[in-house]
DNA sequence: CTGAAAGCGCTTACAG
DNA sequence: CTGAAAGCGCTTACAG
């Protein structure tokens, strides 16, 4: 493969020189940079990546760790992943993807290796195996999702806790006085997924605040069993005027059980979801829903990632953790609840 | 950072012993190994991953080009970058993810810059811009998708001419004369999916053979447009008994309109799509389809690429074209046809 | 403004 | 079985 040296030949110059020349890290002279460059075009040269990572110390490279369990939504993580891999391009970057159940040792691997100049780490839980690597590592790293300890790391998630406010308020402001919300399956909780509970502690609270009874479920992430369930929650709470979803596959089984029983919202119903607005387009989802921000939450990463990569002085600077407002995305499925019908207990 | 030279020194040996020590590519007594494995252990020694591609020009990463349409569907996207991801690292290798729009640039780039190994093509068009690139590259390269000119790579890819087949004859098995195949957008076909004309094609030509009257159609990909195009093409074509959905969005929205028309699968209407069993199962999705067969499409594709890498007598195989043979899974969405309407027309 | 040389951290013939 | 040395292809002080 061609090399600088041969650039240097043809051009005439120096290897030093036809780094310089391409590279503006040192004044070249204008004919010495047009017969640079017309050899680089000539011979179609382009740097080896490897040879510049060895002597740069920088691989212009970011490690995306995205993990997908069997329990929980893998189309949405898509969408982090894009939003990752969108931004770091913008900024001169690839983007080294590792989807590796056990993301630590993965990690450990493209760290120590130097294959990557910083880290995104998506889908975080609250005690993340992956995080005492992330610290001990050179390299910067970001997160998306809110983890028991941000010590050195950069954090960016969706405020779940104003979500969970907002959804309830939404709904007590129109006058539900029984309200279900069905979160994502227990077992994504025992796993540290924090958003469950984040975004269900702050309903509770805020349920409890404005006299809202507000009962608390969670359900499968799959058929059939999601929409059996669903059918099981409508059937056993004819009380419950107002449906909360922090659930993806829910809220996608939804419409199939209000139709099958009959139902529709607002009319007998007023549901929100917590998904995305790519999702609800996608899926002929109609409801209203906290949207997910998973372009501006994965863009923010990367950025605060590239920053410390590239600006000596950021690299000191401390650690930020950014809880991003949610955003309501009204699609008109919540209305004032029909008439009440007499609660069934509770 | 600790490199080969602190292990080397710790262990008592020179540089070359404890790389062939580390590496077992020639052969080292008892008690070197002994002491450069303690030496690594105790300094946590990993190779440099810039330094070895330099001395040895490889990687061991893949390249993963995806691109994202507007209107096409995301989430199939995943799976087939997830079956790339997985089998890379079972068989030892990293994938760099690149989705940007134009991938022939990115395509040049990591593979100029010997940045990977080989290189993998999602969403291959007929007639795709990157294929010129990719058949110029050091690098050897396979393609998920079937292009119109297969020279220079590996190419896998569903038999979308047995699907069409397929899905007819199980129609028409059942004794349906009036079908109907929806596709994706026709912009899709315009832009080169070719599978989009390789389905319809065949389905036609099995069609006339087996005297059913098959209306093609295309449909939109986002909500809300999908959902009133279906019920626009259910009531203008009532002698439908068969619906074919080659277009994963109308069958999300399908169970929406046919609960709005009071429509049940088979009793009113059988119904057989083109999607993945995981889709089905996160999207509550009840209709029978042909399986995309993206775990095993994104696997063969990684084994033929590393393959063609590794096994030296490997490179110069003539390439291979494989159409797998689609799967029908029966979900019981299909019947004999109700009783016959008078068709409306054809 | 330009060049000769060292160095990044590996691997691998070449010698013994 | 082991070591000294060259080389992979860059970048960047050091000299002029």
């Amino acid at each position: 493969m061609v090399n600088i040296g041969d650039v240097a030949r043809m051009a005439g110059v120096s290897r030093s020189t036809a780094s310089y020349a391409l590279s503006g890290k040192r004044p070249t002279s204008p004919d010495v940079q047009a017969r640079v460059a017309a050899a680089v075009q000539e011979l179609g040269y382009t740097p080896n990546a490897g040879a510049r990572a060895l002597a740069t110390a920088q691989t212009r490279v970011i490690g995306l760790l995205a993990q997908f369990y069997e329990d929980e939504f893998a189309p949405a993580m898509l969408q982090y992943i894009l939003a990752v891999s969108n931004t770091a391009r913008e900024l001169g970057y690839d983007v080294l993807l590792v989807t590796e159940e056990s993301g630590v040792q993965a990690l450990r691997r493209i760290t120590d290796s130097r294959m990557v100049d910083g880290i995104v780490l998506l889908n975080v839980a609250e005690d993340d195996q992956r995080l005492p690597v992330l610290r001990d590592a050179a390299q910067p790293g970001a997160l998306v999702g809110l983890p028991g300890d941000c010590t050195g790391v950069d954090v960016f998630d969706l405020s779940f806790e104003e979500a969970g406010r907002l959804m309830v308020d939404h709904l007590a402001d129109l006058g539900h006085r029984d309200v279900l919300l069905v979160s994502q399956p227990e077992h994504v909780i025992e796993r540290g997924g924090a958003y469950v509970w984040r975004l269900q502690n702050a309903a509770v609270a805020a349920a409890a605040e404005r006299g809202v009874r507000l009962l608390t479920t969670f359900a499968s992430t799959h058929q059939p069993e999601v929409g059996a369930e669903l059918h099981g929650l409508l059937d056993a709470h004819p009380e419950v005027t107002g449906l909360l979803v922090h659930n993806e596959a829910a809220v996608a089984a939804l419409p199939s059980v209000m139709h099958a029983r009959g139902m529709e919202a607002p009319r007998d119903l007023s549901v929100i979801g917590r998904y995305s607005d790519e999702f609800a387009r996608t899926f002929s989802l109609p409801y209203s829903s906290v949207e997910s921000a998973a372009d501006l939450l994965g863009a923010m990463a990367v950025r605060h990632v590239v920053r410390r990569i590239e600006v000596a002085a950021a690299r000191d600077e401390p650690y930020v953790v950014e809880l991003v407002a949610p955003r309501l995305v009204d699609r008109g499925s919540t209305g004032v609840p029909p008439h009440v019908v007499p609660a069934a207990g509770a």
